[in-house]
DNA sequence: TTTTGAGTTGTTCGA
DNA sequence: GTCGAACAACTCAAA
């Protein structure tokens, strides 16, 4: 029962940029008193400064800045306003509980060590000035702490996890949004621009324009599609990047623009409507719990982004090539497969997942490239860059990771980009100056005769590159590499 | 308690 | 051309 009160209540959002299925703001509704909603940007407090937080990337931050403008927008038509606040959220929160004269304030739970002891910080800050504080689970399926093996730790193994996460049951029904909000007038608020969270000097950005729509409709009507559409055949579909078949929905579920109960229950009872997709239904879901293994995994082991969960790599022979990074980076690696990817990344935010691990693979494999460096190239230019997944999947890739990739799983690029983008489409997307190749000449044009190179204008070497390791050679000296590691 | 089998995403080699 | 084996080490669950 709703209180009677007309104290305001603070809604802290943090990556949970939604008005549907948002716990604490739909309690504060509840209550028929004025809610205070604020997003605050907090690059000071101490425990963001420890060693498992990092900033924002630089693509992340362009999405957070129009997934804010959205939820500005659809936060007015409900009648309060979002105030942007900057600073350490601490004291930005206590400060604006005396400003509005707030008796309450809630927000979603973040399952992070940094989000984690932020949030403790603020309950603290708030407690001193007698103004109550609850929080609410948003973010996850499951718990951490519900999933535990006999010793209880979390597990390591994601299909005894799985099992555990599906059998039990499907999360609740999601919250409704708010049909109405009770403004609070008064308290001042920060200007967007003035954050300068979007690039100028050079506007890199026009490629994530084009490519995504963020906010909370977007993210709804993007899951609507997905699953009266491209959901069937996903099982198999999925893993070609020349017809993504992929949901799309990573950064928006990055910023909390839907949340994950929110796409698991709308996938299982999309089964009504298409009986037939059962099976890709459940593939999808499984997705869904990887990014929820790799949550719980990073609750585990906070430092995930810096540590070899295998200590065993702490003496992997690493090579220091900034030439090979680099080339790496801005796809000119002269694997078309590889180069496609990075490009595609670099230019939308996104890469499709199949093509991350032919990357990742490598970087890690070929060039013999620390992961951390990967890792830390894929949090800049991701949209979709999870605290969790980013790190976990790259350690798995490594082999240093939970339930990782065997040593001598080296995946061979002409021979995925001949599997998954048979026909080359994608990499003629992605890298046009070989978009005049035909036949297998488009995964390996280093094999294409002469003629055919000069029919297609293509000049190795000059207008794109020869390759910067012979995949043979590359793989022979991985293996000596991880063999020198083992025991 | 101990044992056993299985485990997201692959490649190469030799029969 | 296809096919099975080999390529670790460790975790977890079931027997």
């Amino acid at each position: 029962m709703a209180r009677k009160t007309t104290s305001p209540c603070i809604v802290w959002f943090r990556d949970d940029l939604r008005l549907s299925d948002h716990p604490a703001l739909h309690f504060a509704a509840s209550r028929d008193a004025p809610v205070v909603c604020v997003y605050i940007l907090d690059e000071q407090s101490a425990p963001l400064r420890s060693p498992e937080w990092r900033p924002l990337g630089g693509a992340a931050r362009w999405w957070l800045a129009q997934s804010l403008r959205a939820l500005q927008t659809d936060l007015a038509a409900l009648g309060s306003p979002l105030l942007l606040r900057r600073g350490a959220t601490a004291q930005a929160i206590a400060n604006l509980a005396r400003e509005s004269g707030a008796d309450c304030a809630v927000w979603n739970d973040i399952a992070t060590a940094p989000h984690r002891s932020v949030s403790d910080d603020v309950a603290r800050a708030l407690g001193d000035i007698g103004v109550a504080s609850r929080v609410f689970d948003g973010d996850l399926i499951a718990k951490p702490s519900t999933i535990r093996n006999k010793q209880g730790h979390g597990l390591r193994v994601f299909t005894p996890f799985w099992n555990r996460l599906r059998h039990g049951g499907d999360p609740p029904a999601p919250l409704p949004r708010p049909k109405r909000l009770h403004n609070s007038t008064g308290p001042a608020s920060d200007d967007l621009e003035r954050w300068h969270l979007e690039p100028r000097h050079p506007d890199w950005a026009a490629g994530l324009r084009a490519t995504w729509i963020p906010g909370e409709a977007s993210a709804q009507a993007r899951l609507g599609d997905f699953l009266d559409g491209d959901i069937a055949g996903y099982a198999t579909g999925r893993d070609r990047p020349d017809r993504d078949r992929t949901s799309r929905l990573s950064p928006h579920l990055r910023f909390g623009e839907i949340s994950p109960r929110q796409v698991w229950r709308a996938a299982r009872f999309s089964a009504d409507r298409h009986p037939g997709n059962a099976a890709d239904i459940e593939k999808f879901l499984s997705e869904l719990g990887w990014r929820e293994f790799c949550r719980h995994l990073l609750h585990d082991v906070p430092d995930i982004a810096a540590r070899n969960l295998q200590p065993s790599f702490d003496r992997f022979p690493w090579r220091r090539d900034p030439a090979a990074l680099r080339a790496w980076q801005r796809g000119r690696t002269g694997y078309p497969i590889v180069d496609a990817g990075m490009r595609q990344l670099w230019q939308t935010g996104i890469m499709h997942n199949r093509v991350r691990m032919v990357v990742a693979s490598f970087l890690v494999k070929h060039l013999l490239i620390d992961w951390r460096d990967g890792e830390a190239w894929f949090w800049d230019t991701l949209v979709d860059a999870d605290v969790g997944s980013n790190p976990a999947n790259w350690q798995w890739v490594a082999g240093s990771g939970a339930d990782a990739a065997p040593y001598f799983r080296i995946f061979n690029p002409i021979l995925q980009g001949e599997k998954f983008d048979p026909d080359g489409d994608y990499v003629r997307r992605w890298v046009p100056e070989l978009a005049r190749l035909s036949g297998k000449a488009i995964h390996q044009p280093w094999t294409a005769t002469e003629s055919e190179l000069a029919m297609a204008g293509v000049r190795l070497g000059q207008t794109y590159p020869e390759p910067i390791v012979d995949h043979g050679q590359a793989r022979r000296r991985a293996l000596a590499a991880y063999a020198g590691i083992r025991s």
